[in-house]
DNA sequence: TCTATGGTATGGCGAACGTAATCCAAATCG
DNA sequence: CGATTTGGATTACGTTCGCCATACCATAGA
């Protein structure tokens, strides 16, 4: 067995991707610096570049690897057919999600800044929020259609949306009634789905 | 009397605001410099502190006054009632406005970046989108029953999440397919409100 | 002309990204 | 088994750019 060979080198980048994809949540990507990434991770700036290419390099592949995690843990955790889909919304649209940015959605933590990201990024997020998006329209519609691929999206829509604004608001008791409203709304548009 | 008049610093400072408005929803409120948005505004960044106390002053002023006007777009063009709903969905799930961040919703350009600002800006927020909502809810139950505020801020988190989605996907096909859905969506849960 | 005011020009200070020069421990080889 | 090589990490640095402040200037009204 290789004792410091490729094997220490894979660990010390497998967690400053994960704790970049952490500190990128809570703080958002301009909102982080290459430092606290570093340290985060137990780690000196310097090293940085022995890893990553440039920061840039390393958003792409923390945005990758956050949706992954995503996707498995969608396809792990959830039942199957509709039951699964309803799971999910409810553990999305929760209070506690609202109050995790780090172990949250990333859609729902950085969407925007990713609309606003190099076109490599944004390449990379659409390759990897495919991979959740069919994780979850295989529960919405087990025929799989090609519209199924756009439902989920949709949906995915609403809950990070939704999500968004219930952290951006002051008023907690009028978050919490947002959060079961986008409940139900993402309850019915299944229903509506399944009805025609 | 005043000597430049009272119109001129008053004029210059709505200036900055607006730019600065369209600025942050372009690059985002920390990829936007002080001496950069004042460069948009056609001054030097010294003059900055005359008008502002601090970047986060400008930036809370900046929001808040981005819901305002979009508040009042909303109440001034759009037709009352459940006509008015869909055209303003259809306009907001619209290619042109997917592309056209700059003039676009705050919403969807800021969502999750306001959600980390600070309580002051937070709070600044939620009084500004609770105006646009009640111009929303006012079309979608017109009797207002005090869920209707509720309903209005799921419709808004719907289209924000839907948009900031299409922006981040680098595939316009399947970006344009996912605003039609989004209007799908929009107007199924509003028509779902009615027969209840 | 005198003065208040809005704006410019300039600068301090710290943090950002990125690049070395150096260090140290593990791996390899004679 | 000791010397050498390798390579990951540290420290330090350069440059740029961020926010914020202030000394100065130009203008317009009294």
């Amino acid at each position: 067995m290789v004792r410091y060979g490729k094997e220490h080198k894979a660990e010390t980048r497998r967690r400053i991707i994960e704790t970049a994809g952490r500190r990128f949540k809570r703080d958002g990507i301009d909102g982080s610096g290459v430092s606290t990434l570093m340290k985060d991770a137990g780690l000196t700036n310097g090293a940085f570049y022995a890893h990553f290419e440039s920061k840039d390099d390393l958003v792409t592949t923390a945005i990758a690897d956050q949706l992954k995690v995503q996707a498995e843990n969608v396809v792990a955790q959830a039942a199957p057919g509709r039951a699964g889909i309803e799971q999910i919304v409810r553990g999305y649209l929760s209070p506690q999600h609202r109050d995790n940015l780090g172990d949250g959605c990333p859609n729902a933590a950085l969407l925007d800044e990713i609309g606003r990201c190099t076109d490599t990024t944004r390449q990379a997020y659409t390759d990897g929020v495919l991979v959740l998006i069919d994780g979850i329209a295989s529960r919405m519609a087990p025929e799989a259609p090609s519209s199924a691929r756009v439902k989920a999206l949709g949906l995915l829509g609403l809950l990070a949306g939704t999500l968004q604004l219930a952290r951006a608001l002051t008023d907690r008791q009028l978050a919490d009634a947002l959060l079961e409203q986008g409940v139900n709304n993402a309850l019915a548009l299944l229903d509506a789905d399944q009805r025609v």
